[in-house]
DNA sequence: ATGGCCGAGCGCCTCGGA
């Protein structure tokens, strides 16, 4: 019997929940960490969740970021936000499944390389990693989902030296997502087990990029020692990306045993 | 690869995304 997690951006929830249901049917998660809802919270879309067999938690706002859980039992022990880190956006959510904590992540833009919300992203960063040390102390079955906006590779990268030193790949973002990784003491699920060359989980709406896979790998699993101990599989489903009016983003799964 | 796409808002252009 495997447990499965997935992350997905779906650039608004509202124009993605057909795609997200229909995905769900096929694909059968047993949680899921959605990004970008653009959803208010009073038209969080329950009904048609729960008709689909999950219970969700969510903490979402108008028009921009927006984060939620789903699972099959309700999600316990729900927190909003980074703990002692101000911060307005909904990008964070944490909450326990079954003997998991579930942390829910969409990392920050960042813009450009060097501006104000690029410094943010960083400070956002440190803020997290300091949190999940936390968290992981707390509960060692610990699963960090998410849009990190930071591809940590030049292998996650289409083209490395169009990208280098760009947002999403620059040196202090690729530091800050390690430092998620190493003084968490979390594994890159995706990086456990051999893997096609250019697998990217986002692709530019623009130049028919994703047609061209001229992509990104910046959505990724996070697992503690206990978790990756467990893990027997990771892999980017592309399928919702072929359908009409796709999100950006493609979602990422992890089988756990 | 970068004009070119997409979603949201009180909206027919602008902002933000990545």
């Amino acid at each position: 019997m495997t447990f499965r997690l997935a992350t997905w951006n779906v650039n608004s929830l509202k124009v993605r929940l057909p795609h997200l249901l229909d995905w769900l049917g096929r694909a059968k998660p047993d949680v899921v960490c959605l990004q970008e809802t653009k959803t208010e919270d009073a038209n969080f879309p329950l009904v048609e969740l729960h008709a689909a067999g999950y219970q969700a938690v969510y903490c979402g706002q108008k028009a921009y970021n927006g984060v939620a859980i789903l699972a099959h039992s309700r999600p316990q022990d729900v927190q909003h936000g980074i703990p002692n880190f101000v911060d307005d956006p909904k990008r964070v959510i944490a909450a326990t499944v079954g003997d998991m904590r579930i942390v829910c992540l969409y990392a920050p833009n960042g813009q450009s390389v060097g501006s104000e919300k690029y410094q943010y992203k960083l400070r956002w960063y440190e803020a997290v990693t300091a949190w999940l040390k936390d968290e992981l102390v707390k509960d060692p079955n610990l699963a960090v989902l998410g849009d990190l906006n930071v591809a940590p590779e030049d292998r996650d990268v289409h083209d490395p030296k169009r990208w280098a030193g760009q947002i999403h790949v620059s040196e202090p973002e690729r530091a800050a997502m390690r430092n998620v990784v190493d003084e968490v003491g979390l594994a890159d699920a995706f990086r456990l087990f051999e893997q096609p060359e250019k697998e990217f989980s986002w692709w530019d709406y623009r130049l028919a990029a994703f047609q061209r896979n001229w992509g990104l790998r910046i959505d990724h699993i996070l697992l503690s020692p206990e978790l990756a101990k467990r893990c027997i599989a990771c892999s980017i489903d592309k399928t919702p990306r072929t359908l009409g009016r796709p999100s950006d983003h493609a979602p990422v799964i992890a089988d756990l045993r």
